[in-house]
This record gives C-alpha cells, sequence and structure tokens, in this order.
DNA sequence: TTCCTTGCAAATCGTTTGCATAATG
DNA sequence: CATTATGCAAACGATTTGCAAGGAA
C-alpha cells in the first residue's frame, strides 16, 4: 500500500477526530466541505475506506443502512437509539471472554465478535414519558 | 395490522422455516418462485418485511450490505465468514447479563443487544491451510 | 364490495467506479 | 517523472414505492 499525502485525507481524519457520535460519509463531506469547498463525496468515501482498510478508523456498520466512522480503533461496545439514530460509545469493559466461549463451540477460526445495543436514548427516552404525560387522558 | 391471507406470504413462510442459513430476499426470490414463476421480487420483499415487522422472522444485518432473513426469532448468536460470507448459529447461550451490565453504565433504555461472530467458517478455514499446504513451496 | 396483495417498472439511496486532471514525492 | 489522489458524473446494487389489476373476506 502506497500512499501520498494529501490535505483532503488530513482534513477527514482530523474532523472525525473531534467527533464521538460517529459520523456518516455524508456528515464528513458536509463538514469538510467548510475547508475543502470542491471535494467531493467520491473523496470523502474514497479516503473513509482507505483509513478503514489501514486500520486507521472503524467502519461501523450498525444496521441502520448507513455507514458510520468511528476514530476510535480500539474494540468497545456501541448503542444505537431506535428512535433518533444516534450512536454512542458506551462505558462498558468489552467482554473478550464471550468470543473464547464462542470458539469452543464452534468448528471453524472465531477472530471477533462485533456487539452494539439498542433502545431509546437519555434524550429520545425522556420525551417518550413527556409525551405519554402530556398527551394521554389519564397518566 | 389487517392481514389477508396470500399463498405467496405462506410460501415465503415455508421457504424460509426449512432453512437454517439465513437467506437473502433474492435467495428467498429465487426459490420461491419454483412454486410461483411469477412472483416478484417487490412481492418478496414485501413480505419478508411485513413478517419481521410483525415479529414471524427476523431481519438480519450482518454488516454484508444485504439483509438476511432468519426463521428463527428467538435471542440468539450468529456467525459470519469473511470470506465466504455464509452466515450460521451458534449454539452459545445468550448473554443478558451483558444487556443488564450496559444497563448500568447508561442514562436511557438498553432494550436489548445484537451481536455476531467473525471470522472464518469450518469450510474455508480448512480451504485456507489446504492452500497454503499446496501452493508454497515449504509447508 | 371493500381493501389487502400482487406484478411490474420506475424511483431511491448509499456507495463505488471510470476517467481525465491535479498534486505529491 | 512516476504514481497516487482528486472532482465530476455515471454506474451500481439492494431495497422501496406508485400504480393499475387481481384476489381474499
Amino acid at each position: 500500500m502506497n500512499l501520498k499525502h494529501s490535505k483532503q485525507r488530513d482534513s477527514i481524519k482530523k474532523f472525525l477526530s473531534t467527533r464521538k457520535d460517529h459520523p456518516t460519509a455524508d456528515i464528513v463531506y458536509l463538514n469538510v466541505r467548510k475547508s475543502f469547498p470542491n471535494i467531493s463525496l467520491g473523496t470523502v468515501y474514497r479516503n473513509l475506506t482507505l483509513l478503514a482498510e489501514i486500520g486507521e478508523i472503524t467502519r461501523l456498520r450498525i444496521g441502520d443502512g448507513v455507514d458510520h466512522f468511528d476514530y476510535d480503533t480500539s474494540p468497545h461496545y456501541h448503542f444505537v437509539c431506535s428512535e433518533c439514530g444516534s450512536v454512542s460509545d458506551l462505558r462498558l469493559p468489552f467482554a473478550e471472554d464471550l468470543t473464547e466461549a464462542a470458539r469452543n463451540n464452534f468448528n471453524g477460526r472465531i477472530e471477533g465478535q462485533i456487539t452494539y445495543f439498542y433502545g431509546h436514548c437519555e434524550n429520545c427516552s425522556r420525551k417518550a414519558v413527556d409525551f405519554q404525560c402530556s398527551e394521554l387522558p389519564v397518566c
């Protein structure tokens, strides 16, 4: 893999490093365009893909049909809000022993696990309660 | 939700119930077409989506860009082969306590977890060894 | 007769790719 | 100079959707 320096790629990495909310390619595009008004979506995709391949970032497929990108490449858990779609990190020790347990029940080579939790984020679960209390006749 | 009977939907459910390999919509389409030559991909997608919504089947998004469908709706683990893309069930007790642990570290409502393991399936890991032994000068 | 379901084709959406040009080393 | 990266637009692949016609209750 022979890389050359590129200001666009730098900018993409830099932007991603400032965000903890695992933005999509489109969000990256919208933001990097502030510094590089002529950058194309294709370039953003190409660089995100490349960075993920060389292990500098992580591509997150959480099942909402859009790829999210994470500057943090260490194994950790994610939470996905079923209502607003927000993605956040979970501070919870990563259960490597689960991978180990899986290995003992499988013929083949298990290399890792991908886990994410889903439900309603703080904001959305609060909204749900508000909604019930104000909209329903009896609460 | 007001449902009416449909032979196509029955056939889709029946086919899915015979398979443990979590087929994609396309595979379902190809197979159901044996009984219903005029069925359309759209109908297959509509029914798979509907069945998933009413909880009769599970939609699996394992991150390969294609949805897989599972007749088994009970919580269980899946394995995905990084090489051939095959998906299989893992016989391993589902760690509900991990969900519980996550709840204690999160402000908001966690409703569940989705976990899948990845690596090389029995076939592919064997092939890898064969390849090495036959192709490399020294093994 | 009502309204759910179908087949068909077109539309959508996220992502990738081909190509000529620009930038890097 | 050789090669990688870019911008643009077109292509792609999976899934969804609008619509008129068919089928179930």
